[in-house]
DNA sequence: GTGCTAAGTTGGAATTAAGGACGTACTAGG
DNA sequence: CCTAGTACGTCCTTAATTCCAACTTAGCAC
């Protein structure tokens, strides 16, 4: 037990769990409510329930009441969660090139033409394509995103 | 089940897993045995044998041997893992800011005196203090952490 | 009343991880 | 020869997690 002490184990006690990171995708990519967070990651509702509570604790995810009756919430990030969004473009990129076999099933672009390094921090990108079935849009912290037939 | 298509879900499938990350991080850091990485990561012994096969089966690491008898490995970084660098970086740093409390457990910094900004790939890179105990040094892939009291 | 949506909770089965002992193979010391 | 120590795992048993489906609560529409 035990180990280094290291900020990568202490980031991965907030977000190494699993769901932790496709629920923080989800709601990088807009989807804010827990059925549709749990419908596009595929997780149990309890472990995502779970999971959602904890990244509400650390501070990454803000829960807000947007209906009053009956009562509904909605998952937003704060600073710490928008802070993570470098991270997971760049496991994006990753995956591409390294997982995913095939063309990329989302690709974002600068919306002002410049080409996307890999680099953070990002602004001014807009997902240029997607293989996506689901259809919308999508603008958030400076990112702005589109998922539908070409 | 299922969840959406993204490749984001297909790098967590190879790396997402409890332990991956860290036994990567420590290859990162110039342990490449076992018993190292069983002992700074802090992980069981069979789930981190696990973790190691799988990680080499998805050519994340490369299992070297290093002596004949008795036969002895240990675990290098291909490519991809060598691309996994900068996530780890940026994880770290997240980690700095939002999880860890008091200074970093380790800085780096470039060797050339330029500050590091959260930017990827980031190359002439020097450890500058850290708080383990552990003494050493290590250089790869144009990295290079000093680890030790100052 | 019936069905639908939303946001979870509950209970029981299945899976995974923890922790330590053990196996094998070699080296060093007494 | 006998004992220790190092290295790289595997095996076994127990403990913790996760999965899955069903259920709850609360309101709206028909």
């Amino acid at each position: 037990m035990a180990g280094r002490e290291c900020s990568i184990a202490n980031a991965l006690a907030v977000v190494g769990e699993r769901w932790s990171l496709l629920a923080l995708r989800e709601v990088m990519f807009g989807e804010r409510r827990f059925d549709q967070i749990a419908r596009n990651t595929g997780a149990s509702r309890d472990i995502l329930a779970a999971r959602l509570r904890k990244l509400v604790e650390a501070g990454v995810l803000e829960k807000r009441q947007y209906e009053q009756h009956p009562p509904r919430y909605e998952y937003v990030p704060t600073e710490a969660g928008k802070a993570l969004q470098p991270i997971l473009m760049n496991l994006m990129e990753w995956g591409d090139r390294y997982v995913t076999e095939g063309p990329p099933p989302t690709v974002w672009e600068h919306t002002c033409g410049a080409e996307l390094p890999s680099c953070t921090p990002r602004r001014c990108a807009r997902a240029a394509a997607s293989r996506s079935a689901a259809s919308g849009s999508y603008e958030w912290a400076g990112f702005s995103r589109t998922v539908g037939d070409p």
